[in-house]
DNA sequence: GATTAGGATTTG
């Protein structure tokens, strides 16, 4: 077995041939033949199941010493462990442990970007790496072993200073005397708020007398009481004084109290749990744990008191407990709150859905469907509120004595329409009776590690997230918590003009109701498209109501080459006159090209030559290089020796970087007097209109995923569009400053590459009305209306 | 070196 653990100064030790090299000078190139790294594990990770008997760890290890050479900087480096060394290495070593580590490569670490540590991992694998577990010897104080070895100085300090415990069986409690104990708990409350100073916690214990021995425990912090997570743990503790209440013998804390626990389960690791930042533990210590756990599964004490049950195995109104990881809560009012939790498993019932505002939803708001089904809303009472209050996105909870209900039971604050009808319904009451609690449950604990293992299994099936055996960032997958608001104030990205006075609805609610009325809610952009601004430019004719794209250039410049081919003698109008333009020297193409323009002599008359000119016979570059000179070109051909305009899908006007589009439906085009007598300015309208032109307007139109904690729902962003932005679609037709201010806002409104949790959240005023698709179903269309971005930070 | 609580299902 490639893992070792080695007791500090006594039985075998690490191989003389190896040499320690510090973590901080391990590189890619470093030949790492008999070389050894020495670190404490700071970070565990879970052992990782990849399929049958392939196995994968990451853990981070930190040098603690500092080694001759070596900068503090990069002193931390992931190791990642494969196979039966991960499986075994799971099993002998805990978070805390020193260990040194042979045999290893070397490898690029991806992700040290994320965790800023060393630019390398160290990869183990089961062909050639070792792995050393060092524990100290803790010194036993009351039966040093004969044959012991001279120990460190350190281990003979301690020795010196170490206290003598000595432990009272439960059924010899004195009443009045301070004592010490060891117990199997087979009832308990998380501490609780008492109404004095301090927390209060109250529990029972046995031990082999059978005796069974309630204890109460006052502290001021809730970290310094037991950490019991189920019944079955065993407690120590030092400093307890027997009371009689009640006339039975009772447990109460006293000055220098203090209090270690364990798991219960027999052949699991001994490991204590306690915020005491010293303690002491022997091997008589961890031979009492082991005597408690091997007692208590012979007496099967546990069989009838625990009550731990997944959420597929729920029965309606059992009460039960429930190990789960929290994804989202929600405050419902002062003495409720919302915590959706789930635990892989899906529940054979229908599940209540309680509908809250996303705006006060604090981690991911919403999730794929099949997630969905396996989340169950959980709401919890009074005084679970300020408990549930601390609870993060992403921890491991037990939630205790934990209530199904099915039926249509009534949540206080919400319509009936916002429940779903024949639901099981998640309450955790009020009050402490039968242990009611939540407990949050540290990743390290046998229960969490399995629970992590079934919730990996789901974003394998259903996510697919597992591809790579040998991509450490796999590891990640689970452990990446919710996306978050922190419960941050939400600053809204976009604000309503309306002034409706009306609530805020959510997207479920939108969609409920029918066309024809007003909503306004807040959301998140999930997604957007067109992303190419010019697909979100179109056509649009206010006459026929029809919309089209904007032609692009290849189009345009067929139907300019097509006009060009037809340009035989032609009688110009009598209000104009003929010449002939050259193109600029660096033109392409044949070079001093002369084309035929028509001038109007109105406006020659008035001095205003380049105000508009017909132009014959271009190219839509030579079109193009003409724009600088002059204000207004129209195109036009030769037509059975006649002017005429272009084909309309072609621009019938030129106006410096713009182009003006006529409908093609609406439009009784011809070549016709211009008539600007009076007229300050020539622009497209009134060439528009002496074409005979009904001219498209350029608008923008976006199809936009909104998506808040009830629901996602397609909206149209299109009349309003140009208020939106604040800028308008004519100038982002022509202009690169619009265009780049459009994408900003959309960038910033849903950036690329980010999680939806933290796009920004967008007040929006929504338009509920009738349309008919292409196949002449109605449907109900939305659009954002009446509202405009709030200039987002530049950057 | 005080006080808290002292198990025992619920407003929802």
């Amino acid at each position: 077995m490639p893992v070792h653990v080695l007791l500090e100064g006594t039985g075998p030790q690490i191989p003389a041939h190896l040499t320690r090299i510090p973590i901080s000078l391990i590189t890619t190139s470093t030949d790492v033949t008999d070389k050894i790294v020495k670190g404490k594990v700071v970070h565990k990770g879970p052992l990782v199941s990849l399929n049958d008997d392939n196995f994968i760890l990451k853990m981070v290890i930190q040098e603690e010493d500092s080694m001759p050479n070596s900068s503090s900087q990069n002193s931390s480096v992931n190791v990642v462990l494969f196979g039966s060394l991960a499986k075994n290495f799971n099993q002998s070593a805990n978070q805390g442990d020193v260990v040194a580590a042979s045999g290893f490569t070397v490898g690029k670490s991806p992700t040290v970007h994320k965790d800023n540590l060393h630019p390398c991992n160290l990869l183990l694998t089961e062909d050639g790496a070792c792995i050393y577990v060092l524990r100290p010897v803790l010194p036993n104080p009351r039966s040093p072993p004969a044959n012991k070895r001279r120990s460190p100085l350190s281990a003979e300090l301690s020795l010196a200073k170490a206290p003598k415990y000595t432990y009272a069986k439960l059924d010899n409690l004195k009443a009045g005397s301070v004592v010490n104990v060891y117990g199997v708990v087979v009832f308990f409350k998380q501490p609780f708020k008492s109404r004095g100073t301090d927390f209060c916690s109250t529990l029972k214990i046995t031990d082999q007398s059978n005796e069974k021995i309630g204890c109460t425990i006052f502290c001021e912090k809730p970290e310094d009481h037991p950490k019991i997570f189920q019944n079955g743990d065993i407690v120590r503790m030092h400093r307890v004084k027997a009371q009689v209440f009640n006339k039975s013998i009772t447990l109460v804390n006293t000055f220098g109290f203090s209090v270690v626990t364990f798991g219960g389960v027999e052949g699991a690791l001994v490991e204590p749990r306690t915020s005491s930042r010293s303690f002491h533990f022997d091997q008589d210590d961890q031979r009492t744990v082991e005597e408690l756990r091997s007692w208590a599964a012979s007496q099967a004490l546990l069989a009838s008191v625990t009550s731990t049950v997944p959420l597929s195995a729920v029965q309606p109104k059992a009460y039960f407990d429930l190990t789960c990881q929290l994804l989202a809560k929600a405050p419902i009012d002062s003495t409720c709150t919302l915590l959706r939790v789930w635990d892989g498993t899906r529940c054979p019932h229908t599940l209540l859905k309680v509908i809250v505002d996303p705006h006060v939803t604090e981690g991911q708001l919403s999730f794929s469907k099949e997630r969905e089904n396996l989340i169950a809303d959980v709401l919890v009472y009074d005084n679970h509120v300020e408990v549930a209050r601390q609870l993060k996105p992403g921890v491991f909870l037990r939630i205790f004595n934990l209530r199904a209900i099915p039926g249509s039971s009534q949540v206080r604050g919400l319509t009936s329409s916002q429940l779903q009808v024949d639901h099981l319904a998640f309450h955790l009451h009020g009050g402490t009776s039968y242990s009611r609690g939540i407990r949050i449950l540290p990743d390290n604990t046998p229960d969490v590690q399995e629970l992590k293992r079934v919730i990996e299994a789901f974003h394998e099936n259903d996510e697919k997230a597992l591809s790579e055996i040998n991509d450490s960032d796999l590891l990640e997958v689970w452990k990446t918590p919710p996306e978050s608001l922190d419960g941050e104030t939400v600053d809204c990205s976009t604000e309503r003009s309306c002034g409706h006075d009306m609530q805020t609805v959510t997207l479920s609610e939108v969609k409920r109701s029918g066309p024809g009325r007003v909503h306004h809610v807040r959301a998140q952009l999930k997604a957007y498209e067109p992303h190419r601004l010019h697909e979100a430019l179109k056509l649009y004719c206010s006459k026929c109501k029809s919309m089209q794209d904007i032609p692009d250039d290849e189009l345009l410049e067929s139907i300019f080459s097509e006009a060009s081919k037809d340009c035989g003698p032609c009688s110009p109008p009598p209000w104009t006159l003929s010449g002939q333009v050259s193109l600029p020297r660096h033109a392409p193409g044949p070079s001093n090209r002369a084309l035929t323009v028509y001038l109007l002599t109105q406006l020659m008359s008035e001095g205003k030559i380049k105000d508009v000119i017909l132009l014959m016979g271009s190219t839509l570059e030579e079109m193009c290089q003409l724009m600088a000179s002059y204000q207004n070109i129209i195109p036009v051909r030769s037509s059975g020796g006649h002017l005429s305009l272009l084909d309309l899908s072609a621009p019938f006007l030129f106006r410096g970087r713009k182009r003006y589009y006529g409908c093609k439906r609406c439009s009784e085009a011809a070549v016709r007097e211009l008539s600007a007598e009076g007229v300050e300015m020539i622009d497209e309208k009134i060439i528009a209109e002496a074409l005979g032109i009904q001219p498209l307007q350029f608008i923008l139109l976006m199809k936009l995923e909104l998506q808040d904690a009830t629901d996602r729902l397609d909206v149209f962003l299109w009349r309003h569009a140009e208020s939106f932005f604040g800028v308008s679609a004519e100038d982002a037709s022509a202009n690169q400053e619009a265009q780049n201010s459009i994408c900003q806002i959309m960038d910033s409104l849903c950036p690329p590459g980010g999680n939806v949790g933290q796009h920004p959240w967008l007040d929006l005023c929504l338009m509920a009305y009738q349309a008919e698709d292409d196949d002449g179903q109605t449907k109900t269309c939305y659009q954002v209306c009446h509202t405009t971005v709030v200039k987002p930070s530049s950057e």
